[in-house]
DNA sequence: GAGTGGTCTAGACCACTGG
DNA sequence: CAGTGGTCTAGACCACTCC
C-alpha cells in the first residue's frame, strides 16, 4: 500500500481511503489498530491518522472507545437515505424517469413569506416556477419554487421541462445548494391538487416547505412541494444534537487557575 | 478572557465558547480574526483554534474561505430545528407539557418488520409500547415501539405515563440513542384513530417510521409515530452528501513518487 | 502497567487570495 | 507581496480500560 507525498491527494484521504478498503473485509465489532499502531504503518503522524479516522467515525463506518480502541460499526440499512437532492436527483436514484410539466415561469414581486425566507425587500424581484412533477410519465409532486431574480438573471429564460434546477444553478451561475431547512406537514388535496397529480380530493399530500442555503449559508431558494401520500415517502436521518451546552461556564473558569 | 489548564473542560470547547460571545456580537459577512491571530490571541496552538473553529464551521455559524479568511455567516432560521429527539424533549422544547396515555405495554414475539429491524430472530420476544401522545392535555400523535426485551429487562415494568423512553434507556440501561432512519409519509386517519386523537376520520396524519440506532449503530428502537398533521409538522434538515468518491483513486496513487 | 483514544504544542510547507 | 486557510510532523501528557 503506498502513499503518496508531492501528490494533490491529501495524506489523510489516502489513508482514509486505505482504511475503507480493509473496512469492507472486517465484521462488525472487529477491532481495526490502533491510532499509533496505523501512524507506524502509514508512516505518518499521529494527528494525520486521526483526521482519517475520524472522518470514518463521522460516516458511521468506526466507533472508537476510550481505552480500548476503534472499532467496525454495524452497516447500515441503506446508504444515502436522506440528503438534500433536487426532485431528479432523487427519482434518478430511485430508479425513476423525472420529468416535468411547467405551469408557470415568471418574475413577480416576492411574496411576504418568500421575501422574509430569501431575506430580500418585500416587492424584490423573485423567479416563480411553478411545475407537476411526474417520474416515469406518473404525476407525482406539485411543486413551486421561488429565487431572487437579480442573483439568477436569465435564469427565467431556461426551460424547465428536462432540466433540473439545481444544475443549471450549479453550472451556470456556480450557486451550491448545501444544506435546506424546513418543515414536513400534510394535508388533503384539493380539487384543483387532485385534478393535477391525477388522484382523488381529499387525498393525504406531505407537504415539504423548505429553504435551501448554499455555501455561505446565504438563502437561495424557497420552496415547496405537495407529494401523493400513495406514491411517495420521505427518506428521514435525525441525528443527536451533539454539542453540549457551556454557557454560562467561561465566566467559572475565568476565576480558576488561569495559564502558567 | 481567561482561558484555563487542568481544568475538565477542553481548551478547543473553551476557545469556542469565546468565540461564540464574540460572533453574537458581529454581523453576517463579518470577518473573525485569522487562525494565527486567534493561536496569539488566546495563547494557544493553531490546531486547537483550528478545532475549535471547525466545530463552529460544522455548526454553521462560521464559513471559511481559503486565502481570504474566516468570516461569521448568515443566521439560521430557526435553531435546533431538526434532530433526533424523544416526543418529551420535543414537546419540551416548544413549551409545551408531554403526557401520555399507554394503550399497551407488553412482551411479545417480534413481528416480521421489528425483528428484521432490530436484527433480532423472528419472534425474539419485544416489548411493545402504544401510547397517545398529549402535549399540554391535546392528543397530539399514536405511537408505537418495540425493543428487544432480552437487551433491557425490565423494561416492560416501567410507568411510560410520564416517563421519557429515551431518557430510561439512558439513565437505567446507558443506551445513548444517537441516529435514526427511516421514513416519512403520511395517510388519511381511520375510524379508530380519530377517536383516539379527537379529529374527524380522513383528516391526515403524518406517519414516522424509524429505526433508532446505538453508538455502535446497532439498532435499538423500531418505531412508528402517527401525528395530528392540524397541530404538528416536522422540523427538517438536509445536507449535500459531501463525501467524494475517490474509489480506484489509491492505485494510481501507488505507482506514483513514493514517501523519500 | 501497558495500551487506548483525546487533547495539545510549536513549529513547518503548500496553494490560494488580495492589493 | 504578505496573509489566509489546509495539511502535516514528532513529539507530549491525560484519563481511561483491561489485565
Amino acid at each position: 500500500m503506498g502513499l503518496s507525498r508531492r501528490n494533490v491527494i491529501p495524506l489523510y484521504v489516502q489513508v482514509e481511503a486505505a482504511l475503507r478498503q480493509r473496512i469492507a473485509q472486517l465484521r462488525p465489532g472487529d477491532p481495526v489498530p490502533s491510532d499509533r499502531a496505523l501512524a507506524a504503518e502509514f508512516g505518518v503522524s499521529g494527528m494525520t491518522v486521526r483526521q482519517a479516522v475520524g472522518r470514518l467515525v463521522d460516516e458511521g463506518l468506526l466507533y472508537r472507545a476510550v481505552g480500548r480502541g476503534t472499532f467496525v460499526a454495524s452497516p447500515r440499512m441503506e446508504k444515502d437515505m436522506s440528503g438534500l437532492t433536487s426532485f431528479s436527483e432523487d427519482m434518478r436514484r430511485r430508479g425513476l424517469r423525472p420529468s416535468s410539466h411547467v405551469l408557470e415561469c415568471t418574475i413577480q414581486p416576492a411574496s411576504a413569506e418568500a421575501a422574509e425566507a430569501l431575506r430580500l425587500a418585500t416587492d424584490s424581484p423573485v423567479v416563480v416556477i411553478r411545475r407537476v412533477r411526474f417520474a416515469d410519465e406518473i404525476p407525482m409532486a406539485l411543486e413551486r419554487v421561488a429565487l431572487s431574480a437579480l442573483s439568477f438573471p436569465g435564469l427565467v429564460d431556461e426551460d424547465f421541462t428536462t432540466q433540473s434546477l439545481y444544475e443549471i444553478l450549479e453550472h451556470r451561475y456556480h450557486a451550491r445548494l448545501m444544506v435546506a431547512r424546513g418543515t414536513l406537514s400534510a394535508t388533503a388535496a384539493t380539487a384543483l391538487e387532485g385534478r393535477l397529480l391525477g388522484i382523488r380530493p381529499g387525498t393525504p399530500l406531505i407537504i415539504v416547505r423548505r429553504v435551501a442555503f448554499n455555501e455561505r449559508n446565504e438563502p437561495v431558494e424557497y420552496g415547496e412541494s405537495r407529494y401523493r401520500s400513495d406514491r411517495y415517502s420521505v427518506p428521514i436521518e435525525l441525528r443527536r444534537p451533539p454539542r453540549l451546552d457551556i454557557a454560562g461556564l467561561l465566566s467559572d473558569v475565568s476565576t480558576n487557575v488561569s495559564r502558567a
